[in-house]
DNA sequence: AAGGTGTTCAACCGCAGATTA
DNA sequence: CTAATCTGCGGTTGAACACCT
């Protein structure tokens, strides 16, 4: 018999001493936090034995960390947790728990979810390892400066670097800010930052702009800085002429990408072809709209 | 309207390390 | 010191729901 089609019939053994399976109920959910008001949240067994509920001591510390806990947080991922995931998980792979600890509320579980349905859905779609580094710099080259520009449009007054920021950005955001490609071209910014790095006479060049600082904190980070070619290339192993997204990205010469050794500690400019600009920002837009339109769903569901 | 398919996320499982007796 | 138990972690599953045909 399955686990759920035995919590489905667990209410015809309700006065048999089976542990109970499965999603549970407002009456278990109080019994639980009423217990752990009076007790604390330790010793997992004893209080599943002794609180009345009919659950393991895991199912318990489970329930409450992940849902009843107070401080957990529910609803979407703001850009910044989302920014914050992507950076962390790049640093410290499929750590969960670690990460969790710097976003305030939300529980590894969540996190490992987040990755699996949004990140690794976006791999997949692509037919590509989302362990390998052409998708890391994917997200590093375009994702994640998205969210960045997301995070500013959303609080305009306070810009992530700014000293008079009203937002309280973690140190980590703060920095990786400063690291992530500036980019603009032909009036598109992506980020509403003064940038030294100036658009070419012809506005046909994407300027990405670097800071050193992020590769002293952060020695170890796969995410890289890319030169010109390695972005186009990039940018062309992940489309076919006709702008959808290859089925040959397997095919796709990681040797070829590997950026310059004298590039570390050093500030470079990256340019980006108006061609591969306008595939580039078609993907944005494709993971974007994406985020977008689960937001919107996640809102209609509030309200409903 | 009904059935098929895809997506999300709460919950479970197995394992390993920490703690306790 | 050792065995038993507890706790926490990461991977996986499946019910519920949304969307599509």
């Amino acid at each position: 018999m399955s686990s759920s089609s035995k919590t489905l019939s667990s209410s015809s053994d309700e006065d048999s001493h089976e542990l109970r399976r499965g999603p549970w109920t407002l009456e278990e959910d109080t019994l639980l936090t009423n217990y752990i008001s009076g007790h604390g949240e330790r010793h997992w067994n004893l209080l599943a034995k002794s609180s009345g509920l009919r659950r393991t001591g895991k199912s318990c510390r489970l329930r409450w960390l992940n849902y009843l806990k107070p401080d957990v947080k529910r609803g979407n991922l703001t850009p910044h947790e989302q920014l914050l995931i992507l950076e962390l998980h790049s640093k410290w792979g499929n750590r969960w728990s670690k990460i969790a600890q710097h976003l305030p509320g939300r529980t590894d579980n969540e996190i490992k979810n987040y990755w699996r349905t949004r990140v690794q859905k976006q791999a997949r779609h692509m037919k590509i390892d989302s362990n390998s580094t052409a998708f890391q710099e994917m997200i590093r080259c375009i994702w994640m400066p998205r969210l960045l520009q997301k995070m500013q449009v959303s609080s305009p007054s306070s810009s992530i670097l700014s000293q008079n920021s009203t937002v309280n950005h973690s140190p980590i955001i703060k920095q990786l800010s400063s690291s992530l490609p500036q980019v603009s071209l032909n009036g598109h910014v992506l980020k509403s930052r003064d940038t030294s790095q100036s658009i070419s006479s012809t506005g046909s060049i994407m300027n990405f702009s670097h800071n050193p600082q992020m590769f002293a904190e952060y020695p170890s980070s796969p995410f890289v800085a890319m030169d010109n070619n390695y972005v186009n290339t990039f940018l062309k192993g992940c489309y076919n002429g006709d702008n959808h997204f290859s089925n040959g990205m397997e095919n796709f010469n990681l040797a070829s990408m590997v950026p310059p050794e004298e590039f570390e500690g050093s500030l470079r400019g990256c340019h980006v072809d108006e061609y591969n600009w306008t595939i580039a920002n078609n993907l944005a837009d494709s993971l974007w709209n994406m985020d977008e339109s689960w937001q919107f769903r996640q809102l209609q569901e509030r309200d409903t």
